[in-house]
DNA sequence: ATTATAATTGTGTACGTTAACGCTTGCTAT
DNA sequence: ATAGCAAGCGTTAACGTACACAATTATAAT
């Protein structure tokens, strides 16, 4: 069934069946009805490629994410997995333009924002990671529809969302903690960004896990605008002061370096340690038993399903009714490490 | 850059450059190593939309696959997901024709296959879980391609396959259970169907990781062809003469019906139980406590990227070159287990 | 030299859709 | 009555590719 099929039914021309689909007004009443009944009798459905052909639009997805090579390579990840989306769909005109800004410099995640919307992006992928600016970004875009991957943002409206429940994250490491230190009654949860939502509800699930249960969580935070050089005195603290503590909590990335060096403080009694994200140090200390276990937020598949859900809905026309679920909660311990 | 440019800088017409992209002789040498010369440089690459439009081609994919709503349902979460990769391309011109075969029958995988092979599928999706059969398959296909899903076969050359590594997986759940039962000395494998290749590997890679610890496993089969309703007289006697084991490891996906019936001989001290597949009988007892881990096979991701890798290489000729993983190993606790 | 034949190369149409453009008809204002 | 105008509809030229067919040129056979 095509659009000459449907004229012909309809005893007109194509120019006004196609008018009736795309809704460009100019045709009667009448005639419109009949039209449309003939469409959806016949379940006609446009021939998605005939329409690219000659519309020969391109799409330019905008991205605006955090620094490349920052936090541990965790970033990378999710750009390789839009990378490895667009590789999919290079067939298809489809291009992006991306701008990494730095979550440390106030203002610059609306600069870099605006910079996209001036280059005439059609849609915008972001990690709405300050979430003030990230507002102020939504609300110049105007009609431009945007997605976000690694977190999200109340009362927005993103065409697509891809994260992690991570108040559910937090509180599945705390059973997973639990049942490896079955009769503990201390655990550190220790938050190195005291800002992050995500973190906070990490801790948040970790600590509320433990409510019922007759255990102490000591709940610490380390802000990332102190001297990096002392943040080893302060852990070194923080052991001394719990050195009843039967395992670490560490909701941001940071697992590895906090787990050597409690190798090196207790590697007689070593603490379990549970973390966040398969980054390189981290692999590497889940492979040499300093950590137990790493929560992965498949960062790669969360830039990978945003690319994926935008060219369905920007270039396909297909947007998605069904609720779809967030990022499932990977538990990785060496045995199930992927390789490379 | 389009075959029209292609030929305005060689000097020739559209025609000479479709023979020399598509190899069709009839080009003198001269003029073909011009052109090859230019595409090279130019960095031509075909728009597949137009070639798809002109060529009109639909490809129909065939789908051999265990019955569906048999085995607790493992089937139809692959099937599952491989309707929701057609559902993402139904904009394209690809449809599938799906036979169910019975593994139990001698002759009906190759039967269906045949079948589908007379109906004249562009590819085959198949679970080659009867493998003499499956190879006779491969013969029939003659230059048709064909993927894997669930398992594989030596020597076949797949377009693409989506499993788990079975050994990798069983040796995980080891782990897992050595973790969980640290001080135990015996653990119980029970294999429900002695043929098939996954199931022992399975059950291999459980047992060879405690060859070097000093624990007892008891490996036991139950032939599927036995009659169902001996089935639990057995199983109680082996509950009876291991009172002593600490965990149940189940390499198939009758999980539940096992973990329930410990529960009720052995509620006072209830063995840990792990498993495969979150078959619904499966995600009740994960939830009601008497399964501690199972481990899934992602089957509905399994389904969706097989159709999207035929997709990939048959309608947009995009062949990939990077080896790719296996499914991964999916730890799964009460805690992240998804929703619905 | 003239055909016959083979080796090359060019031309035209179609795939289904889009959208600019133009044609008709009937109405209003002068 | 007639120009002006808008509503409604039809026509047509692309989009880039594929392929059948026509046309040309080169080579061989007489």
């Amino acid at each position: 069934m095509k659009i000459a099929d449907i004229a012909k039914e309809a005893g007109v021309s194509i120019g006004t069946v196609d008018r009736v689909l795309h809704n460009r007004g100019r045709v009667s009443k009448e005639t419109k009805a009949k039209i449309e009944k003939i469409i959806k009798d016949s379940g006609y459905k446009p021939n998605i490629i005939a329409s690219n052909l000659k519309k020969n639009k391109s799409i330019k997805i905008g991205i605006l994410i955090p620094k490349l090579s920052s936090e541990g390579g965790y970033w990378d990840m999710i750009y390789n997995g839009i990378n490895r989306a667009m590789a999919e769909i290079t067939q298809f005109p489809i291009s992006t333009e991306t701008r990494e800004f730095d979550r440390t410099i106030r203002g610059d995640y609306l600069e870099k924002g605006k910079e996209l919307i001036n280059e005439g992006i059609d849609v915008l992928a972001m990690a709405p990671v300050v979430q003030s600016e990230a507002y102020q970004v939504i609300a110049s875009l105007k009609d431009i529809p945007y997605a976000f991957f690694d977190s999200s943002l109340p009362e927005a409206h993103p065409i697509t969302e891809n994260l992690q429940n991570s108040y559910k994250a937090g509180w599945c490491a705390a059973k997973i903690m639990n049942v490896l230190n079955p009769d503990a009654s201390k655990f550190v949860c220790l938050q190195m960004h005291s800002t992050a939502y995500n973190l906070q509800q990490r801790a948040k699930g970790f600590t509320d896990y433990f409510e019922t249960k007759n255990v102490d969580i000591v709940n610490l935070v380390w802000d990332y605008k102190n001297k990096k050089e002392l943040f080893l005195a302060f852990f070194d603290s923080v052991i001394n002061e719990n050195p009843d503590a039967a395992g670490y909590f560490i909701p941001n990335d940071a697992t590895s370096k906090i787990a050597y060096r409690l190798k090196e403080k207790l590697s007689d009694k070593m603490p379990t340690v549970i973390g966040f994200d398969l980054l390189e140090d981290n692999k590497k200390g889940l492979r040499e038993g300093v950590i137990s276990v790493l929560i992965s937020q498949q960062p790669e598949n969360q830039g990978y399903n945003t690319i994926r859900e935008i060219f369905q809905s920007q270039l396909l026309n297909q947007h998605n009714t069904t609720q779809k679920e967030s990022i499932p909660i990977d538990i990785i311990i060496k045995e199930n490490l992927p390789e490379g």
